[in-house]
DNA sequence: GTCTATACCCAGATAGAC
DNA sequence: GTCTATCTGGGTATAGAC
């Protein structure tokens, strides 16, 4: 009710950072234009400019905030239990999280490139945040003698790009449905990881 | 003894390669100007139109390049023996293939998006011959009952996915070496298919 | 085969009217 | 908050001299 007359930043802000993001996911930064994206708004590219200051920070802001929902969802998990339970519930987090959102997990992974120095720190302390949280895991089933895992740093980079690969290949409504994927994918993980 | 006075052709052609491979890899394949490409070379821009008719032609023969070295790098590593032996033979020749080529491996799966559809065809239907050869050994392997494999076309892609993702932290001169790393993945590897 | 010069177009970003 | 108009720079690609 306090809204003002002819102001839409409540609306248009979030549909600029949709049509980015699908665009970005689709063509790839350096491809797409404020001018697109703009246009896939209905605005003009100059309004633009009243919801981020530039392009690039359009794309931290997509890529930081993919990151900062994965870390507060990971956390509101809430993994308990023995190191096998723990892994298994990572594995199917991770699967899950992933799978509705495409174009975040595209971005993420591909335009770490286009981001500037500073930028490219902050949201890979964030990736090392969210690989740190599997390895840990890891290395307390190591510890308790259930997992054989002789570099647990590898074994979770190694891990963590098996399941963030099923985005390259997984469309919604396809063969499989996210239950059968998430068994199929931890039925990999245990037996790669258990002594 | 042949060469023409001035005719620079056959060293500047891989050059002009090279460097747009460096480029690409580093900062994207729309992110890179011809102009870039040609300082990097030490010619003009214009003269980059003697070797390539245009800018996705230079991307497409690049990564076409690749693909057709890696397929036929696995034909003559003539794969023989039971399921088992196999298995190891294409893990450790994916490794091994791919860790000197981290340029070519990352131009390659990261500018699919900015091949035209039928230059991504071509790329493509190389990328699934390659991975054929691998589902084919997984299946021979699950009907001698040595691989417990209940999808083999989702292992394959995870499989490739984990030894592919090596190229995201393995840097020349680290703290491992490739014999060292393919121990750990063919293990991982083994573990996760055998029944 | 390479150069200089240029055609033609579009990029990111800003200014000021409404 | 959005528009139109514009600044400034750089993009791919080609033409023609050497």
């Amino acid at each position: 009710m306090a809204r003002k007359q002819g102001s839409h930043s409540d609306i248009t802000g979030p549909r600029v950072r949709d049509a980015a993001l699908r665009l970005i996911a689709r063509h790839g930064y350096a491809a797409v234009s404020m001018r697109q994206i703009a246009s896939e708004v209905g605005i003009q590219a100059g309004a633009l400019y009243n919801y981020t200051p530039d392009k690039q920070t359009l794309l931290f802001d997509l890529m930081r905030g993919h990151m900062a929902d994965l870390l507060a969802a990971l956390e509101a998990a809430d993994l308990q239990g023995d190191s096998l339970s723990r892994l298994e519930g990572f594995t199917r987090f991770h699967i899950r999280f992933h799978l509705p959102r495409p174009d975040q997990v595209f971005v993420s992974y591909m335009e770490l490139r286009n981001l500037s120095d500073e930028n490219f720190a902050a949201v890979e302390a964030m990736r090392r945040t969210y690989e740190d949280a599997l390895e840990s895991i890891l290395r307390a089933g190591e510890a308790e003698g259930v997992f054989a895992v002789p570099d647990p740093r590898i074994t979770t980079m190694a891990l963590i790009a098996m399941l963030t690969g099923i985005s390259n290949w997984y469309r919604a409504g396809g063969r499989l449905e996210s239950d059968k994927i998430e068994a199929i994918y931890w039925d990999m993980v245990r037996r790669a990881v258990t002594a």
